[in-house]
DNA sequence: GAGTGGTCTAGACCACGCT
DNA sequence: GCGTGGTCTAGACCACTCA
């Protein structure tokens, strides 16, 4: 007899004792907002009519709630109840995945490629050396990857990691992997957090291929990857074409 | 006797019944993080210690720990104990917090100020109609006002709201309230929700305050304001000066 | 007043990292 | 093995909204 033995049965799936329970109560509720089993504008079940259903106590269902609603699928109303957000269709990302590329160019309504375009050793800048904790003219694996929504390039994304991390030959990284991943496997390292400054920019040679016109804007993420011990991981310069691709989330005030 | 009979002391603070505990706790640990009790890098107290000293549940202690984690304050570490981000003085928002303008500003290393431009009646362009859910050509109050960092003007916010809703003479508005306390106090509306739209911008007429060059690039924060029926309250078009406040802040994977 | 979400408690056990 | 944070329970009372 597994561990993995049924709690609560549901339309779709059985909850078991294989994931926190919250995690999978999560992916069901998230599946019936999807579904629209709970349609947008309508108020869902309470919270202790879901703690019911699921067998599961009230604090556990809050926990899941919380997710749901800073991810704006969901806004709650003391005293009146949890409704789905009406505007679901106007958002692409929430403030917790802004780098989750692939996943906003999908929820913009298209359908994702990405391309590698260079895998390549380059020697490290001032700045980048800087930023990185290692010295000017060190070699860095420099990462070029171009995402596409519809056969059409909206996001440039470049990466540079010490190449002193790396643990594998240059010929065998997968270039269509998330940096996280790419982290990890090649470079044996774990990404424990990410700094995120936001700007704006001017296409320029590097960034030709995304903008159509001369001189169009685009948006810049810049992100530095860091350790659990608080060590420089790697660099992010991503580049994206705002006219296709606007990041657009909800917030809520308490 | 007062309600607000205190629960513990504490060298800065006296935690009372007056506001939620896990408020106060948050204060008190926000503080002493900034005056660097906690030093940067350095392991806090552990949950169950902190409830200790508290004398409140350590659930108490978690909801409040959350909260700083989603700010990028302290990075949690399973096994091993909380820690003080050692890259606080490189951030200067949150993802919940981008809007607060003054904050940003502030929290940047600037003296904030805020000079309201304008104050008028406009008619409702097409686009504006549709947000707004009126119809074209209705009457706006536009709100134009700049916020300056050291007396160098970095952000200009403008808004759009129906006339309809205002329920005070168009001369009585403080124009350097945020939008939130504008609503409620002369709206008699409450704002439930936002979405925020981020783009690129290229400096035009209306922000040539901000943009030193010509073509100088801006970052856009384009907002929806909504009430708790879900209906349209407010326009908000910001431009940001990204090379002088650039938003930047820190995001963890779970 | 009835029902909702918000706060809080005092336990329990688990997963993980360190040494 | 021990201490950490992560998950979960079964209660309690409060604050708020709506009929």
């Amino acid at each position: 007899m597994s561990d993995d033995y049924p709690l609560v049965k549901n339309k779709f799936m059985v909850i078991s004792r294989s994931k926190p329970i919250s995690e999978q109560v999560n992916i069901i509720l998230r599946d019936r907002i999807c579904d629209a089993d709970y349609a947008p504008g309508e108020r869902m079940p309470s919270e202790s009519a879901l703690s019911v259903e699921f067998g599961v106590s009230r604090a556990t269902i809050r926990t899941v709630l919380a997710k749901l609603a800073v991810e704006g699928l969901i806004l709650r109303k003391q005293g009146n109840g949890t409704f789905v957000n009406e505007r679901i269709e106007e958002i692409n990302t929430h403030l917790g995945g802004l780098w989750e590329f692939a996943q906003l160019i999908e929820r913009s309504g298209f359908e994702v490629s990405i391309e590698p375009r260079a895998i390549e050793i380059v020697s490290a800048t001032k700045e980048e050396a800087r930023v990185l904790a290692i010295n000017q003219g060190d070699e860095l694996l420099f990462l070029k990857r171009l995402f596409f929504a519809d056969e059409q390039p909206v996001i440039l994304a470049k990466n540079l990691i010490p190449i002193s991390f790396l643990e594998v030959p240059m010929k065998m990284i997968d270039g269509s992997l998330r940096i996280r991943e790419i982290m990890k496997r090649y470079f044996d390292q774990k990404i424990s957090f990410v700094t995120v400054g936001i700007s704006s920019a001017i296409a320029e040679n590097s960034t030709k291929k995304l903008a159509v016109e001369k001189n169009a804007h685009l948006l810049n993420l810049s992100m530095r990857f860091y350790s659990e011990k608080n060590e420089p991981l790697a660099i992010g310069d991503n580049y994206l074409n705002d006219k296709l691709i606007m990041p657009r989330f909800v917030q809520t005030w308490h």
